[in-house]
DNA sequence: GCATTATTACTCGGATACTGCTTGTCCGAGTATCTCCGG
DNA sequence: CCGGAGATACTCGGACAAGCAGTATCCGAGTAATAATGC
């Protein structure tokens, strides 16, 4: 039980988009030779953050993607959405309803005290997502590694000249 | 992205166990057959739960399960981590170590600032299910639910008078 | 009738197949740029 | 020299396979109860 693989590609690849003012798109083929990852399969997980609203796909020519809105807007969770799905990490079958005086019209996603427990914990780490925004995220990293965006922004001009 | 099927299962026998007093005892096929579940499967995840050192396995003709120790020193936490292993759910393959600046030496998962939030996150959900014990469990379903201990014994005996 | 022994029935435990999702790849639809041609 | 039409190169997008973890099952090792047997 872990998360997909693209979660971390993609919030990296928006970190990214950040710091490269996206005058126009970036193109798929240079967000994966960044960090050397299989372009199709990345263009896959930047689909989804389409899909979500998240990231903005201009196709054609000159076409690539760039934030559909500003930093401060989008928060990890909704990364996290868009990539893996909105469904809870426990998922409960209500295998109450074959126990001692279940009934079939019930709800026990709703009563069952196990799975209220465990929605709790879900919520939790859902809170903790949504409370991190990528404009936190990149005020971060400029604090303790102020070179950063500076280098990502030549490593994107040398992948451009090829 | 989802939980194992066992975790259900195993929070709600385990919860079961409770009420039985577990003077001996409890067969797979008799805990089973209470949620009409696979017996051969439950089994499995009953297995981890004994190498986890939560529940107690007598083998031979009248052997079972039981609780290795009380209700309160059993969370919510400790069950998860048995079925579903004590991986973070966000796995940080450091893939900055493939862009600008990256260091074959240096560890990722404590540098990285995305990792970080991410593990943040993860303790949040983790601390919450560590801050449920079974006893609190047991005595929530009891309030709430008071007839639920006899129902329970009750649908015992007649699994046991086949 | 009673102690002893062989049998039996039932249990857990790990080794063994199957299924679905995550992972990975490919080719087609579409657009801006560039080239060529005519005026 | 200038405008426009066609060709071109490069992009996203969804449809198409492969690998692996979760799912499900079976049979063997071991134990306690039971039945049979001899004294």
């Amino acid at each position: 039980m872990r998360l997909g693989q693209g979660v971390e590609w993609a919030i990296h690849t928006c970190l990214n988009l950040t710091w490269l003012g996206a005058e126009r798109g970036v193109s798929t083929a240079r967000l994966a030779e960044f960090y050397q990852l299989p372009p199709a399969y990345l263009n896959k997980q930047l689909q989804s953050l389409v899909r979500a609203g998240i990231l903005a796909s201009t196709p054609g020519r000159r076409g690539g993607f760039s934030l559909a809105r500003g930093p401060a807007a989008i928060s990890l969770l909704d990364i996290v959405v868009a990539i893996e799905g909105s469904d809870p990490l426990f998922r409960c079958e209500q295998i109450l309803r074959a126990g001692p005086g279940g009934r079939p019209d019930v709800d026990y996603r709703e009563v069952c005290l196990v799975s209220g427990a465990m929605r709790r914990a879900d919520l939790a780490w859902r809170q903790e997502l949504a409370g991190r925004t990528l404009a936190d995220l990149k005020a971060d990293v400029e604090r303790s590694f102020p070179g950063t965006p500076e280098a990502t922004r030549g490593r994107f001009a040398e992948l451009h000249d090829r």
